[in-house]
DNA sequence: CAGGTGTTGTGCGATCATCGCGCAAACACT
DNA sequence: AGTGTTTGCGCGATGATCGCACAACACCTG
């Protein structure tokens, strides 16, 4: 008999210092990429001692390198990037695609799934401007942007089920990143029943100033929204009706070439 | 006082939990991508109930994902290497090198540091061959490679001390991947000794059939080697004597460039 | 330069998370 | 239906992990 008042913390069997050790390397994030074992502690929410333990162990194994007293990410976490590269089938699908339409419209294209609060980057196909400046510079393969102000994220939202999504809402904080974030709830509640009626979804500055993009959903054959496709460009080169106007077709073509094999 | 006799398993204060966690995590390769667990028990060298419950947590925290018998990884494990793409310092300064060298001869080069026993790539640049067809085909940013049988790995361990090489050679096992491989300790130890000496390695189909690779060390500004710059053909396309003679110089070049900014 | 102030490394005993055994149920294959 | 194999998971014992607390160190500051 269980106490009905207290809900309990973790109802199954969960190994506490897997999930702290998890914790640790989380907080190594794009924004602080050196911690201490005090910064490490605060971000990942353990007390110093537990944290400094952690971050050894995470040392000894090589996920992490270390002078002593910061630590930062090793080489070797990309190896799990590369065995989730070669298992998943949604990033085999999918880049070919991407290469194309860059190919074809000199333009950089990503796929993109919902993790909580983010979505991450799992395809992409970047292009170079003019003097090997990259457009949205900070974005590679498995890049963390938040959901709330990417049109990948909020096609994925508008994907979701009334009560899911009224319930992420509710419980999310909607962070303003740029002057044009949309950061209250009812209107971004708004913006994805357009979303979900237009089935696609243009973000203009929300994320990054100076670019914009266009995301559609990526359905599987029996119309569940997998995945999400977008096209990004820079503000200065074509304003948001150019950017629907010409690269929606293309987007939806990809969609609908790519649902079968999904 | 410690027994002399049986080295301590693990000297400081490590978390078994974390460590078994991460093991789990490990297990999932580019061979096996769905696992159990009895496989990952294993694999990762655990009891069956230890692993279900380390399972059950990497799930729970969304790093695994899982039909209730079977796991395999989620996307959010790309986040990782997202951090880390963000971070290092590397993969940053090559990544335009590569992309130039790619364009300029229309082949595919990438960038690799080592990781025990594998070479980790950190930074690629794929060309697809005619017909969409990409040469080397499981090799993504992140792939975990043998050590002994890649050109990369044979200039990082040509750049290692004597003593280290020694231990290495001593210890491993140099698994045959194809008829090629050279497989026997002594063998690589004189090739070893010849990459150090010219300072590139040329492999042919070493590690698999059909491809080979030129490597060449990438130095700091102090002279030591960091990672190491190749480039791959195909086997029908131009022989080892053609790939020395046409790109040696290239990416020689390539290293001569980035060795200040490293 | 001594005293103060903040930060870091780490030993220690108590505690509770983790261990693997072992059973029962589910499954597979005759 | 019967047998052999695999899987899910409860349980009490054990030892790994906890955070406190102190010492050592760095760095101001008057």
């Amino acid at each position: 008999m269980t106490e009905p008042s207290v809900p309990p913390i973790a109802h199954a069997d969960t190994i506490a210092g897997l999930a702290k050790g998890l914790a640790v390397l989380e907080s190594f994030d794009t924004e602080r990429q050196r911690l201490n074992a005090t910064m490490a502690a605060q971000r990942a929410g353990l007390t110093r001692a537990a944290a400094r333990r952690h971050l050894l162990t995470l040392a000894h194994l090589g996920y992490l390198e270390t002078d002593g007293a910061y630590y930062w990410l090793a080489p070797k976490v990309l190896g799990f990037s590369g065995a989730y590269m070669a298992s998943a089938r949604l990033p085999r699908v999918v880049q070919p695609e991407l290469h194309s339409l860059a190919a074809r419209t000199g333009l950089s294209f990503s796929c993109a799934v919902r993790d909580g609060d983010f979505v991450v980057i799992v395809a992409r196909s970047a292009v170079r401007e003019r003097g090997d400046r990259l457009l949205a510079h900070g974005v590679h393969l498995g890049s963390r942007l938040p959901v709330h102000a990417t049109s990948t994220g909020r096609v994925l939202l508008a994907a979701l089920p009334d009560a899911e999504r009224a319930a992420w809402l509710a419980r999310v904080e909607l962070r303003r990143l740029t002057a044009h974030t949309v950061s209250d709830a009812a209107a971004l509640a708004a913006t994805l029943d357009q979303v979900r009626q237009q089935d696609y979804c243009c973000a203009a500055q929300e994320h990054e100033l100076g670019i914009q993009a266009l995301a559609v959903p990526l359905r599987d054959a029996r119309g569940r929204v997998l995945a999400a496709l977008n096209v990004v460009t820079a503000t200065n080169r074509m304003d948001p009706r150019q950017l629907v106007a010409q690269l929606l077709a293309p987007l939806q073509e990809a969609a609908r070439v790519l649902r079968p094999l999904l």
